[in-house]
DNA sequence: GGGCGTCGTAAATCATAGCG
DNA sequence: CCGCTATGATTTACGACGCC
């Protein structure tokens, strides 16, 4: 499920991979204060709510956007240790 | 705590590189489909059963591949003649 | 039907293995 | 032993698609 358009360039094989999109944000680490403050409130809950989005996103000097997508990847992390977790014990 | 559990973290880390055997099977899977080096689930079980490391660890493989084979395509050019030429050489047996 | 979910990935960055 | 770079892993940010 994974297809973008790209037109055919046979002497540059790497014209058909995926193209990041120009408008892309640079990524930005985030301070040991911020993933500090975003890992307890993961603790405290794996989802938020609006209201607890937008306050997180107002202490942490974060748009709500990257508060929402930060508990999105964290969840896929905890998903990926989890699995590591239980297939080692098989 | 948070900082001692973020320290027991980045201690997970702690890493060795694979095999020369492992890279050479990822090499090849690569090289040989570098038109669209997208392994599917299928393929990365395979290549991670053949190399014996995790799935993960292929994906990482691929994705640290492709962007640093893309950002200096030059210097992958004698890896990639290699691995052209012994693949032809299977191929022919 | 817009907004949030997962999934796979790009790209940058991190940490260190290991070579010369 | 040391500095440097290659390499494996982790962190942000997003597109594609799903569901309600």
């Amino acid at each position: 499920h994974k297809e973008e358009k790209h037109e055919l360039d046979p002497n540059n094989p790497v014209a058909n991979w995926i193209h990041a999109r120009s408008t892309r944000k640079k990524r930005c680490p985030y301070t040991k204060y911020q993933t500090l403050e975003l890992e307890k409130e993961f603790l405290f809950n794996m989802y938020l709510t609006r209201d607890r989005r937008y306050e997180v996103a107002r202490v942490l000097n974060l748009t709500e956007r990257q508060v929402k997508i930060w508990f999105q990847n964290r969840r896929m992390k905890m998903k990926k240790m989890n699995k590591e977790k239980t297939d080692k014990e098989q | 705590v948070m900082i001692l559990r973020s320290r027991f973290l980045d201690a997970r880390r702690k890493r060795r590189n694979f095999s020369k055997q492992a890279t050479e099977i990822l090499n090849e899977y690569f090289y040989s489909h570098l038109s669209n080096p997208y392994p599917s689930e299928e393929a990365k079980e395979e290549l991670a059963k053949k190399c014996s490391i995790t799935v993960s660890q292929v994906s990482n493989w691929f994705g640290n591949k492709r962007i640093r084979y893309k950002k200096n395509i030059g210097k992958f050019q004698e890896e990639a003649n290699l691995y052209a030429a012994k693949t032809a050489v299977t191929a022919a047996h």
